[in-house]
DNA sequence: GGATCGATCGGCT
DNA sequence: GCCGATCGATCCG
Protein backbone atom coordinates (compact mmCIF):
# COMPACT_ATOMS: atom_id res chain seq x y z
CA UNK A 1 0.00 0.00 0.00
CA UNK A 2 1.18 3.68 -0.30
CA UNK A 3 3.14 5.11 2.74
CA UNK A 4 2.51 8.54 4.12
CA UNK A 5 5.41 9.86 1.88
CA UNK A 6 3.51 9.28 -1.07
CA UNK A 7 0.74 11.94 0.32
CA UNK A 8 3.43 14.05 2.00
CA UNK A 9 4.29 16.16 -0.85
CA UNK A 10 3.38 18.89 -3.07
CA UNK A 11 -0.76 18.44 -3.77
CA UNK A 12 -0.75 19.07 -7.51
CA UNK A 13 2.32 16.37 -7.60
CA UNK A 14 0.70 13.77 -5.31
CA UNK A 15 -2.58 14.53 -7.75
CA UNK A 16 -1.29 13.89 -10.63
CA UNK A 17 0.67 9.88 -8.93
CA UNK A 18 -2.63 9.02 -7.93
CA UNK A 19 -3.89 8.39 -11.22
CA UNK A 20 -3.72 4.75 -12.33
CA UNK A 21 -3.45 3.71 -8.45
CA UNK A 22 -5.89 1.61 -7.44
CA UNK A 23 -8.11 2.61 -4.53
CA UNK A 24 -9.01 -0.59 -2.53
CA UNK A 25 -12.12 -0.67 0.11
CA UNK A 26 -12.62 -3.87 2.09
CA UNK A 27 -15.73 -4.67 3.44
CA UNK A 28 -17.17 -7.60 5.37
CA UNK A 29 -14.00 -9.49 4.37
CA UNK A 30 -14.67 -8.71 0.10
CA UNK A 31 -12.25 -6.37 -1.53
CA UNK A 32 -13.72 -4.18 -3.75
CA UNK A 33 -10.88 -1.95 -5.71
CA UNK A 34 -10.77 0.18 -8.94
CA UNK A 35 -7.90 2.05 -11.17
CA UNK A 36 -7.94 5.67 -10.21
CA UNK A 37 -8.71 7.38 -13.39
CA UNK A 38 -9.51 10.92 -12.14
CA UNK A 39 -8.85 13.42 -9.77
CA UNK A 40 -8.75 17.07 -8.95
CA UNK A 41 -6.54 19.07 -6.66
CA UNK A 42 -8.30 21.56 -3.68
CA UNK A 43 -5.80 23.37 -2.20
CA UNK A 44 -5.15 25.16 0.87
CA UNK A 45 -7.55 27.96 2.48
CA UNK A 46 -6.55 30.27 -0.83
CA UNK A 47 -8.48 28.33 -3.05
CA UNK A 48 -11.43 29.54 -2.94
CA UNK A 49 -13.04 26.63 -4.26
CA UNK A 50 -11.73 24.37 -1.47
CA UNK A 51 -14.08 23.31 1.42
CA UNK A 52 -11.10 24.48 3.91
CA UNK A 53 -11.26 28.61 2.03
CA UNK A 54 -13.27 29.95 4.97
CA UNK A 55 -10.99 27.92 7.63
CA UNK A 56 -11.50 24.97 9.82
CA UNK A 57 -14.86 23.94 10.59
CA UNK A 58 -16.48 20.51 12.06
CA UNK A 59 -16.99 19.21 8.83
CA UNK A 60 -13.72 19.66 7.03
CA UNK A 61 -11.93 19.12 10.31
CA UNK A 62 -10.05 16.47 8.28
CA UNK A 63 -8.53 18.29 5.97
CA UNK A 64 -6.36 20.40 7.85
CA UNK A 65 -4.97 16.80 9.83
CA UNK A 66 -2.08 15.10 8.62
CA UNK A 67 -1.82 13.56 5.28
CA UNK A 68 -2.92 10.29 3.86
CA UNK A 69 -5.74 10.19 5.73
CA UNK A 70 -9.63 10.28 4.24
CA UNK A 71 -11.77 13.31 4.22
CA UNK A 72 -15.28 12.20 3.45
CA UNK A 73 -17.74 14.85 3.08
CA UNK A 74 -22.06 14.62 2.16
CA UNK A 75 -23.17 17.00 -0.16
CA UNK A 76 -26.25 17.69 -2.00
CA UNK A 77 -28.80 16.10 0.28
CA UNK A 78 -28.06 12.54 -0.78
CA UNK A 79 -23.95 12.24 -1.65
CA UNK A 80 -21.01 10.85 -0.55
CA UNK A 81 -17.40 12.34 -1.93
CA UNK A 82 -13.71 11.21 -1.06
CA UNK A 83 -10.61 13.34 -0.79
CA UNK A 84 -7.35 12.13 0.04
CA UNK A 85 -5.51 14.59 2.49
CA UNK A 86 -2.22 16.30 1.37
CA UNK A 87 0.58 18.22 2.68
CA UNK A 88 1.41 19.09 6.55
CA UNK A 89 -0.78 18.78 9.43
CA UNK A 90 -2.47 22.29 9.94
CA UNK A 91 -2.41 23.18 5.98
CA UNK A 92 -6.10 22.45 4.75
CA UNK A 93 -4.94 20.34 1.22
CA UNK A 94 -6.47 16.87 -0.41
CA UNK A 95 -7.09 15.43 -3.87
CA UNK A 96 -10.71 14.60 -4.85
CA UNK A 97 -10.98 10.27 -6.45
CA UNK A 98 -13.69 11.46 -9.29
CA UNK A 99 -13.59 8.21 -10.88
CA UNK A 100 -12.38 4.44 -10.70
CA UNK A 101 -12.31 2.31 -13.35
CA UNK A 102 -13.87 -0.80 -11.91
CA UNK A 103 -10.96 -3.85 -10.69
CA UNK A 104 -12.40 -6.11 -8.54
CA UNK A 105 -16.10 -7.09 -6.20
CA UNK A 106 -17.95 -5.86 -9.41
CA UNK A 107 -20.88 -7.72 -8.04
CA UNK A 108 -20.95 -5.91 -4.15
CA UNK A 109 -20.24 -2.46 -6.57
CA UNK A 110 -23.59 -3.40 -8.46
CA UNK A 111 -25.74 -4.37 -5.28
CA UNK A 112 -24.42 -1.30 -3.63
CA UNK A 113 -25.21 1.10 -6.69
CA UNK A 114 -28.41 -1.17 -8.28
CA UNK A 115 -28.81 -2.30 -11.92
CA UNK A 116 -26.55 0.02 -13.67
CA UNK A 117 -23.95 -0.48 -16.67
CA UNK A 118 -20.34 -1.80 -15.93
CA UNK A 119 -19.49 2.12 -16.94
CA UNK A 120 -21.71 3.76 -14.40
CA UNK A 121 -20.51 2.06 -11.23
CA UNK A 122 -17.76 4.06 -10.42
CA UNK A 123 -17.56 6.89 -13.09
CA UNK A 124 -18.24 10.41 -10.62
CA UNK A 125 -17.64 11.57 -7.07
CA UNK A 126 -20.97 10.51 -5.67
CA UNK A 127 -21.36 7.31 -7.35
CA UNK A 128 -17.86 5.66 -6.67
CA UNK A 129 -18.75 6.00 -2.90
CA UNK A 130 -21.86 4.71 -3.40
CA UNK A 131 -20.12 1.39 -5.04
CA UNK A 132 -17.59 1.40 -2.35
CA UNK A 133 -19.78 1.89 0.87
CA UNK A 134 -17.75 5.21 1.64
CA UNK A 135 -19.62 7.56 4.00
CA UNK A 136 -19.01 10.27 6.81
CA UNK A 137 -18.09 7.10 8.89
CA UNK A 138 -14.86 6.82 7.09
CA UNK A 139 -14.08 11.02 7.04
CA UNK A 140 -11.07 10.59 8.73
CA UNK A 141 -9.56 7.13 8.98
CA UNK A 142 -5.83 6.65 8.14
CA UNK A 143 -4.95 5.07 4.58
CA UNK A 144 -1.63 4.48 5.54
CA UNK A 145 -2.83 2.23 8.96
CA UNK A 146 -1.83 -1.61 8.87
CA UNK A 147 -5.71 -3.09 8.05
CA UNK A 148 -7.09 -0.03 7.20
CA UNK A 149 -10.80 -0.52 5.45
CA UNK A 150 -9.45 1.87 2.70
CA UNK A 151 -6.28 2.06 1.27
CA UNK A 152 -4.14 2.50 -1.78
CA UNK A 153 -2.28 0.16 -3.79
CA UNK A 154 0.70 0.95 -6.05
CA UNK A 155 -0.23 -0.05 -9.47
CA UNK A 156 1.80 1.07 -13.24
CA UNK A 157 2.56 4.45 -13.30
CA UNK A 158 0.38 6.33 -16.36
CA UNK A 159 2.69 7.95 -18.76
CA UNK A 160 2.69 11.88 -19.08
CA UNK A 161 1.28 10.98 -23.00
CA UNK A 162 -2.23 9.80 -21.38
CA UNK A 163 -2.37 12.21 -18.70
CA UNK A 164 -5.04 14.73 -19.66
CA UNK A 165 -6.14 18.21 -17.31
CA UNK A 166 -8.81 20.64 -17.37
CA UNK A 167 -10.56 23.11 -14.98
CA UNK A 168 -12.38 21.45 -12.16
CA UNK A 169 -15.85 20.10 -12.52
CA UNK A 170 -18.65 22.29 -10.67
CA UNK A 171 -16.38 24.88 -10.39
CA UNK A 172 -17.32 28.74 -11.72
CA UNK A 173 -15.52 31.57 -11.61
CA UNK A 174 -12.82 33.72 -13.16
CA UNK A 175 -10.19 34.32 -10.99
CA UNK A 176 -6.87 32.32 -11.60
CA UNK A 177 -7.62 29.76 -8.54
CA UNK A 178 -11.37 29.18 -9.88
CA UNK A 179 -10.07 28.63 -13.38
CA UNK A 180 -6.65 26.49 -12.45
CA UNK A 181 -6.42 23.02 -14.63
CA UNK A 182 -6.57 21.39 -11.22
CA UNK A 183 -8.53 18.12 -12.41
CA UNK A 184 -6.67 15.24 -14.04
CA UNK A 185 -7.76 11.97 -15.86
CA UNK A 186 -6.78 9.48 -17.87
CA UNK A 187 -7.12 10.20 -21.63
CA UNK A 188 -9.73 7.85 -23.40
CA UNK A 189 -10.93 6.02 -20.51
CA UNK A 190 -14.69 5.46 -20.85
CA UNK A 191 -14.80 5.82 -17.18
CA UNK A 192 -13.78 9.95 -17.01
CA UNK A 193 -16.82 11.69 -16.02
CA UNK A 194 -18.46 15.01 -17.99
CA UNK A 195 -17.30 13.43 -21.32
CA UNK A 196 -19.03 14.81 -24.12
CA UNK A 197 -20.79 12.16 -26.65
CA UNK A 198 -17.63 12.77 -28.82
CA UNK A 199 -14.68 11.69 -26.60
CA UNK A 200 -17.29 9.02 -25.68
CA UNK A 201 -16.78 7.66 -28.90
CA UNK A 202 -13.12 8.54 -29.16
CA UNK A 203 -12.52 5.81 -25.93
CA UNK A 204 -14.70 3.41 -27.22
CA UNK A 205 -13.00 3.71 -30.58
CA UNK A 206 -9.95 3.18 -28.56
CA UNK A 207 -11.20 0.34 -26.54
CA UNK A 208 -11.99 -1.36 -30.09
CA UNK A 209 -8.89 -0.97 -31.47
CA UNK A 210 -6.87 -3.09 -29.01
CA UNK A 211 -5.42 -6.39 -29.80
CA UNK A 212 -7.04 -8.34 -27.83
CA UNK A 213 -10.24 -7.20 -29.50
CA UNK A 214 -9.67 -7.31 -32.93
CA UNK A 215 -11.14 -9.72 -35.30
CA UNK A 216 -9.69 -12.12 -37.80
C1' DG B 1 -25.80 17.29 -27.68
C1' DG B 2 -26.64 20.56 -24.35
C1' DA B 3 -29.53 22.98 -20.91
C1' DT B 4 -32.40 22.63 -17.14
C1' DC B 5 -34.45 20.82 -13.07
C1' DG B 6 -35.79 18.07 -8.94
C1' DA B 7 -34.29 15.33 -5.14
C1' DT B 8 -32.87 16.08 -0.27
C1' DC B 9 -30.34 17.71 3.93
C1' DG B 10 -26.23 19.24 6.61
C1' DG B 11 -23.54 23.14 7.32
C1' DC B 12 -22.74 27.78 7.56
C1' DT B 13 -23.74 32.97 6.42
C1' DG C 1 -32.86 30.55 5.04
C1' DC C 2 -29.70 29.36 1.25
C1' DC C 3 -26.77 26.70 -1.28
C1' DG C 4 -23.63 22.98 -2.56
C1' DA C 5 -16.52 19.68 -5.25
C1' DT C 6 -23.81 15.46 -7.69
C1' DC C 7 -26.77 12.42 -10.28
C1' DG C 8 -30.16 11.18 -13.32
C1' DA C 9 -34.27 12.29 -15.82
C1' DT C 10 -36.39 15.15 -19.05
C1' DC C 11 -36.98 18.60 -22.48
C1' DC C 12 -35.58 21.05 -26.37
C1' DG C 13 -33.23 22.00 -30.80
Amino acid sequence: MLTRAFFDRDTLTVTRELLGQRLVRELDGVRIAGRIVEVEAYIGQGDAACHARSGRTKRNASMFGPPGHAYVYFIYGMHHCLNIVTELDGQAAAVLIRALEPVEGLGAMRAHRGDVSDRRLTTGPGCLCQALAIDRSLDGVDLCAPGAALFIEIAPRIPDSEVAVSPRIGIRGDTAALSAPWRMYLRGSEYVSHRSRRQAAAAAAASNARPSCKER
